[in-house]
DNA sequence: CGCTTCATTGAACTCCTTCAAGGCTCGTGG
DNA sequence: CCACGAGCCTTGAAGGAGTTCAATGAAGCG
């Protein structure tokens, strides 16, 4: 039994396949590379040309756009097991920037190491890309709530999709979880001001649905919430990947 | 001379890297089995697996995720040279519907035979990677609209972005573009109600930035639209992928 | 102990929606 | 050939969801 098993990424991917010894020694391989992260200093910059990526290990991170008159834009938050800058490794480009929230631990891994997965073991490439594509549907899913869900709706969505996220790496349950976030992370992700974030959060813990205090998270009713979200998970838990 | 390098997805394709003649005859192999779909009818429908992916000659399409009240949100538009349901493809998987907005005309493409492109011809396979991956930036900067962007800017990022990719295929240009899209259509993409869609363009034209008016948009001032949209093109023209 | 960060609440305002009505164009059928 | 309906565009008036401005309190930290 290898503390590999044990790891949030690890974790994630045996949810899409179920890996081999082999497969497992090239994750510990790949989580060679251990580095730390202070909170709030960026990881990589928009714009700059990106030489790594990491695998998130501990901690929360976010990836966001600034715009010119200072507003910010949210796009994803990273939770352990998540990887930051897959996309931008391979293409040679990273058009947003990337924010420990809180200190994190992340294994590093280079463009090289990344091609030498996908060649030697293309089961382990396909679940990586697997996740990928979650992460994908995930930004859709935000896009589509920040086009066509109101605040109330738009705040249930996001803690409920947070919460099935932690629990594919054990940090969530139906109960509820433990999120650093502030108010005003919420607000940049939402697209709310944080003023109005905190109302919204007023009217659903009043409401008896959740409550978001303290750095924890508390589903109170979670068959209401999901139903005042119209939360459907279908986009997080898909069916296997083409490559045996 | 070969027809197949006058197709928009080969001038996309050759934006990103030159082609060989071998990679021209695989691309050609890739565009066999025309299909032609009348507008309206869904291509891939919310929920279904799906079976093949599409590269578009000609026409437009759009993909998009409808609520449970009936309320619709636009993903992305697709143009000649777009591929539609890459990732689905692959990873068998589609979250969202693909509905064409005029007659279109694809070639079907099939899981195996883009296996076989990707082992055959990588280049072939960096570059159609690369095109994908600057349609999730696409998507990316859609969010960051939504969510940090008023109705005017957001419409005049719309409609220049969408000059862009047009142009990339020859198109459109700094001038404008022809676009069969109706003010429904982008007020679902752009999280706007059509009659707001409607002032929001009536305030442009006035304001001398753009006309949008029987399928044809003008850039009347096109340095003053980008200034008010802040666009930046970056994410649109990257650098070389990582595989030569 | 003062400084910064985060949370909270009220009041005024505004951007966008909703509701409602009317116009134009085009295809279809009487 | 004209009537009629469907789809799209246009405009006004009223209402509401979320913002902006402003002030206060609580907690953590050097």
């Amino acid at each position: 039994m290898n503390v590999i098993e044990n790891s949030p990424f690890t974790k994630k991917l045996s949810a899409f396949a179920t890996l081999s010894e082999d497969e497992l020694a090239v994750l510990e391989r790949l989580h060679q590379r251990r580095r730390t992260f202070a909170a709030g200093s960026d990881l990589v910059h928009q714009g700059q040309p990106e030489q790594a990526a990491y695998i998130l290990a501990a901690g929360w991170a976010c990836s966001y756009k600034i715009q010119q008159e200072g507003t910010r834009q949210i796009v994803d938050f990273q939770i352990p097991g998540d990887f930051l800058g897959l996309r931008s490794v391979l293409l040679r480009t990273s058009d947003h920037s990337i924010e420990p929230i809180v200190e994190i631990e992340a294994a590093e891994v280079l463009a090289d190491d990344l091609l030498e997965v996908f060649a030697s073991t293309p089961r382990l490439a396909a679940a990586i890309l697997w996740a990928a594509s979650r992460d994908e549907a995930m930004v859709v899913e935000h896009l589509v709530g920040l086009g066509r869900r109101d605040a109330d709706a738009r705040m249930a969505h996001f803690l409920l999709e947070l919460g099935a996220r932690l629990a594919l790496v054990g940090m969530g349950s139906k109960a509820g979880y433990t999120c650093p976030l502030t108010q005003y992370h919420l607000a940049d992700a939402l697209g709310l001001t944080a003023v109005h974030v905190n109302r919204v959060l007023r009217q659903l813990r009043e409401a008896g649905l959740v409550t978001f205090r303290d750095g924890q998270v508390t589903f109170d009713n979670f068959d209401r919430l999901v139903a005042l979200a119209e939360f459907d998970p279908g986009y997080l838990d898909q069916a296997g990947p083409i490559l045996k």
